[in-house]
DNA sequence: CATATTTACGCAAACGTTTTCGTAGATTTT
DNA sequence: AAAATCTACGAAAACGTTTGCGTAAATATG
């Protein structure tokens, strides 16, 4: 009933144990009439090599090892996504850790993985982390010769193979367009500096302000520490400012302010347009529709498990870490003119 | 700079590999002098015993497998964030994977990780499976001694402990409050007799009918097929009928009839009232917020990793199949009165 | 028919642990 | 001082594989 071993069939049939194993992959050291015999008997009680075994002789797991802030959230969902089919596709299992943003965790969940559960990691960094700035768990396992590839949440302070939306440009593109429609009062709701993805939002911002020598107003930049949360901050930006357009660093953030801006008697997108980040189901489902920055979000994981692979079966190579760079589209929806 | 083992410090110190072992592990076998010696080598080079190994001869992982049709779904990451958290509290890692809603990709998944990369099983069926009723891959693993607990997606052909929600109760639940606010001509829009949990919530809604002493119209039940569509289906229920009530199965279905009945000028709630199973962020999101059936997504994943790892620590013991009801719970938001 | 070659298999090491048992040498007991 | 007991360590097996090498027996060669 329990799973059978090679020691298991070459007890039975009376022969040793490498005769079983070079039989079952096909050696031609082995007759056909045994190597018959033994694949028949293997069949029937349907032997299967265990993986751990194989593994430790290896010394490769073929797990790869997902570090993510959350899960409950359509990007980071959408990335673990992309890397499960992609690793499935060479023959890799996705073990998925949660730092739930606690630098802690993230620590922890590294350390216990790299003692040899997996052979290399896709790493989102905890908000924690990128604020404490201590990558000091990350250069210890890069230094022992695990491959790290960093995604989305990034920072310049790991050398490691990374894949990045570009949020700047993406900001930019948004605000400009924005500007195009015949917006004068742009307000950003984003995240703190401290996030690489925040900072460069806000620069796309204001890069765009510049160009089209639109003034900046401090007043109209939000910078949210709760991903889920602000909503007091964001209605206080909505009644003490004439905004005619808003750009979110998430789709929670844009459905919400749409929500307060609407039960305030405004009009989407007549009174005021909104752009949000993450293509998600919200944007979708809201009313009216949000009109979005698709990151791609399922290609970033499908890359990033593509340049982990690679360097996993090119070991031994003059390393060279490449910093991959995904453009965002815009999704036109009902929230912009 | 890479991983150093048992074998290295025996090496180094001229000591044998088993004095290290029980000096790592503080035994009184070895004398006080000795243990500080060794473990303080131990401590500059970050030694850590290798999982891999430790698998291999503790004859346990410490992994879960979870297999789930999707990831990118707020059910199903809510459950896999359940399950994650709970893991890691009793030291375990969580291998997901992904079936996509197909037999064949759940039943190599199962067989890949039933070679010995985790102790136990955490799944929900695939649709297709579901469909096929063929679950001999499940048998197969549960005869060899692989514990399992199957979670809302379910069936009664497979013995193991599982996880369901109280769908039937639930949709009851919803359908007697809509008709207690005064509905009569309530639709329903939900999945296909062959999933459990649509069967279910159809047997709910049709109960409440009939308690309630209102006619069953067949024409104001829908059964779509795929989760992420229907959108026609839903518009055509809509505008061929004067329903003032939706129950949907999902909030994807309810959001989408939302929006298609405040197309066609319908006001909610006042003129139709939609309730809608899984408390996810598109319920928040959506204008106006939907009333929903909270499944408690993470305690279900959370139930079902505590029942999985009581199996995995009473071995031995006489085996007896739990399954565990999950009730929901009526969130009231501004889509009904 | 003696020698050389091939065939077909088994032995043993290795991957990195833990743990049982054996045993020199030190210490205690009578 | 001889015997008994500890103390502190090492050897080896085990978990389940794969694989290089050694080698009888069978076959081919001269």
């Amino acid at each position: 009933m329990a799973k059978i071993t090679l020691k298991d069939i070459s007890r039975e049939l009376n022969v040793s144990i490498s005769t079983v194993s070079k039989a079952l992959r096909d050696s031609p050291e082995i007759s056909a009439k045994t190597k018959a015999y033994i694949q028949d008997y293997a069949k029937k009680y349907n032997y299967k090599p265990n993986n751990i075994a194989l593994s430790l002789k290896n010394r490769r797991t073929r797990n790869i090892g997902v570090i993510v802030p959350e899960i409950v959230h359509h990007f980071f969902s959408s990335v673990i996504n992309g890397v499960e089919r992609t690793a499935v596709e060479y023959g890799y299992n996705v073990i998925v850790c949660l730092s739930g943003e606690s630098f802690e965790k993230e620590v922890k969940n590294i350390q216990l993985l790299a003692n040899g559960s997996i052979d290399g990691f896709i790493i989102s960094l905890a908000k924690e982390t990128q604020m404490k700035e201590d990558f000091s768990h990350l250069n210890e396992v890069i230094n022992q010769g695990m491959p790290v590839v960093l995604v989305d949440r990034v920072t310049d302070l790991v050398e490691c193979d990374k894949v990045i939306v570009d949020d700047l440009e993406g900001a930019y593109k948004a605000v400009n367009y924005l500007i195009k429609k015949g917006a004068k009062k742009i307000a950003l709701i984003t995240m703190p500096d401290y996030m690489n993805v925040g900072r460069l939002r806000t620069q796309g911002y204001l890069n765009a302000l510049k160009d089209a020598g639109i003034e900046i107003d401090p007043n109209l930049i939000l910078k949210i520490e709760d991903l889920n949360g602000g909503y007091d901050k964001i209605k206080n930006l909505i009644y003490s400012n004439d905004i005619d357009a808003i750009l979110a660093a998430t789709e929670f953030f844009a459905v919400t302010a749409m929500k307060i801006a609407q039960s305030k008697g405004v009009k989407i997108p007549d009174d005021l347009s909104v752009i949000g980040f993450t293509d998600g189901i919200i944007s979708q489902c809201a009313s009216p529709s949000l009109t979005t920055l698709n990151q791609h979000s399922e290609e970033i994981g499908s890359k990033a498990t593509r340049m982990l692979i690679n360097k996993l079966d090119n070991t031994g190579e003059e390393v060279e870490y490449i910093t991959h760079i995904i453009e965002t589209t815009l999704v036109h929806r009902e929230s912009t003119k």
